[in-house]
DNA sequence: TGTGCTAATTAGCTGTGCTAAGTAGCTAGG
DNA sequence: CCTAGCTACTTAGCACAGCTAATTAGCACA
């Protein structure tokens, strides 16, 4: 048992890094990729938002942010607006488009993992279930 | 309940993907990154092994793998070995300073997820070891 | 011999991360 | 008022890692 805890955290690292590529892959029908769907997730739910707060909640730098929200942009998933106090700061909100591309894309993207999770004995998703908020807290340790 | 294991999957794609982006972030001390270390694990563990089915191991295409090879290769960690029956085949092995190296990142890599581990209660250490192979079937589904 | 298959590589694209440096707007002290 | 410094974002340029398509080299077999 002292074996299984003290290997957790490599193993555990392995196996989401390995999960993590797998679901990387099951992307790509989406013409967005899986980042900027993230993003736009982020967008959805904290409405008109700055770069700088976008880039802190995705984990990203300010570049990274810009770069990604001028393809969403083009893309015509979300809408640049200025802050009307706040010269300096650029706001961005989802689009009705963004919205509909991403409850599409939540569909297909879960895909592949809920085919396999179906899959799974009750026990094992009871375990997913027990898991999932420690993997949410380390992730936002 | 049924809500519970029905948000599941998408639930634990979006945790896995943060989780492996927070990940990615704690390396680069290394000098080799998360991808080349992973691949040099596999190296590692499997002894002399052909590329194509290094890339089959770690999900990737051949052309991927021949680049990481190459970088590895330059950095002494691998060496590339012809074999002497397929003249097709190149097979790597891990040289000595690649294990040292392996050793020390190994160390290194786990410790920001080791030192959140650690902060975890028995009980959710004990939830996370049991969906640790669920996590690992799901990779490898 | 030569045809077809397999293994690896090369070439070139995309996306995503970074840092450094630049621009525009706000804010506070003189 | 105005300038000095700070903040928010952007631009520029780098590296890595994924992909596909096409090429090179070697094997196998008719």
């Amino acid at each position: 048992m002292a074996g299984q805890t003290d290997d957790l955290a490599p193993a555990l690292r392995m196996a989401v890094m390995r999960l993590a590529r797998r679901l990387r892959l099951e992307d790509t029908a989406t013409g967005a990729t899986i980042s900027q769907l993230s993003a736009l997730a982020v967008i959805e739910k904290f409405g008109p938002i700055g770069i700088g707060d976008l880039a802190v909640r995705e984990r990203v730098q300010p570049p990274t942010m810009t770069r990604m929200v001028t393809k969403l942009e083009a893309l015509g998933l979300i809408g640049r607006t200025g802050d009307p106090e706040d010269g300096r700061i650029v706001r961005v909100a989802i689009t009705t488009a963004g919205g509909k591309a991403l409850a599409d894309s939540r569909r297909r993207r879960t895909a592949f993992l809920a085919a396999n999770v179906v899959t799974l004995s009750d026990s094992d998703r009871r375990a997913l279930v027990r898991a999932l908020p420690i993997l949410e807290r380390l992730a936002d340790a």
